[in-house]
DNA sequence: AGACATTAATTGACTAGGCAATTAAGTTGC
DNA sequence: GCAACTTAATTGCCTAGTCAATTAATGTCT
């Protein structure tokens, strides 16, 4: 029995995926900042979330990845290392200003293309549409589910 | 204004993307076999695609990643590269005997997880999602929607 | 104190993808 | 016939992610 990649959701499910973050790359473009790391800096700078362990678990990805994220945003001077010296195992990332004042601009071009993507659906099915989302993801038990309150 | 993460479709739907992909990756370990090298396989093996351009195309990914995946496969055997010989600038790729063999039990490995997806809608539902990919597919006008017949 | 485990971050080696050359093979036009 | 495009595949360089060490700092237990 043959199965088919036309058929599969998944497959569906990671075109679209990827369509949406290369368009939203392209936005971010401007300020020379990527998809992931904006996902980042939108975490560090609205979530006060600021050590690479709990970035790594708010954001669904490896340890790793954040360090080499932080490597680069570093580089470009959106945010600095500070260790911690009481446990000077611990890492704080902090953003710098120049990182805070591009955040807002960002941001609404975030919300901007979220919104042209809702906009093909009626408000209903968007609100359906988030549920199924959420009705998934419990599959696989990630406990985001709380932290989605608005579409 | 603030825009946080948990408030973005398109960050909930990458999560829920990287669950389905790594929990199929798992499934497909027993095959030494890749999530996007099973794309490739099964674009080969059941739709007769199989050049670089065409796939590259047909799987929404880049050429240069194709030819590394290529490579990849190549290197277990599970493809070979013939050369065109009235244009020698075509390749076309030949799923080996070792690869068709392998082909039915991943695709049914894909079948059951894809279902374990669907099984937690109900059906109307999962009709629903459906259409709403489609809907945002179209967003960015993917012509694949005709290509998605049954779920 | 000193051996042993634990924890946080990092590094190394890998797959994967994008974009911008580059290479090789075909076409076209004069 | 040959210079100038065009096309197909590939390669180089980059970001990004995973998993399995590794490093460094803390804890723990006797």
């Amino acid at each position: 029995m043959s199965f088919e990649l036309d058929n599969n959701l998944i497959f569906w499910l990671s075109r679209l995926n990827s369509l949406m973050q290369d368009e939203f790359n392209k936005d971010l473009q401007e300020y020379e900042v990527t998809w992931p790391q904006w996902l980042l800096l939108n975490a560090l700078c609205h979530k006060k979330i600021d050590t690479p362990a709990e970035l790594a678990k708010y954001l669904g990805i490896d340890r790793s990845a954040i360090t080499r994220l932080a490597d680069r945003l570093e580089k470009k001077s959106l945010l600095t290392r500070i260790r911690n010296n009481i446990d000077r195992r611990n890492v704080t990332l902090r953003l710098s200003d120049r990182g805070r004042v591009l955040m807002s601009g960002m941001d609404s071009r975030a919300q901007a293309h979220q919104q042209r993507y809702l906009d093909s659906l009626h408000s209903t099915e968007s609100k359906a549409l988030k549920a199924f989302i959420q009705k998934m993801l419990r599959v696989n038990e990630v406990e985001a589910l709380s932290r989605w309150k608005r579409l």
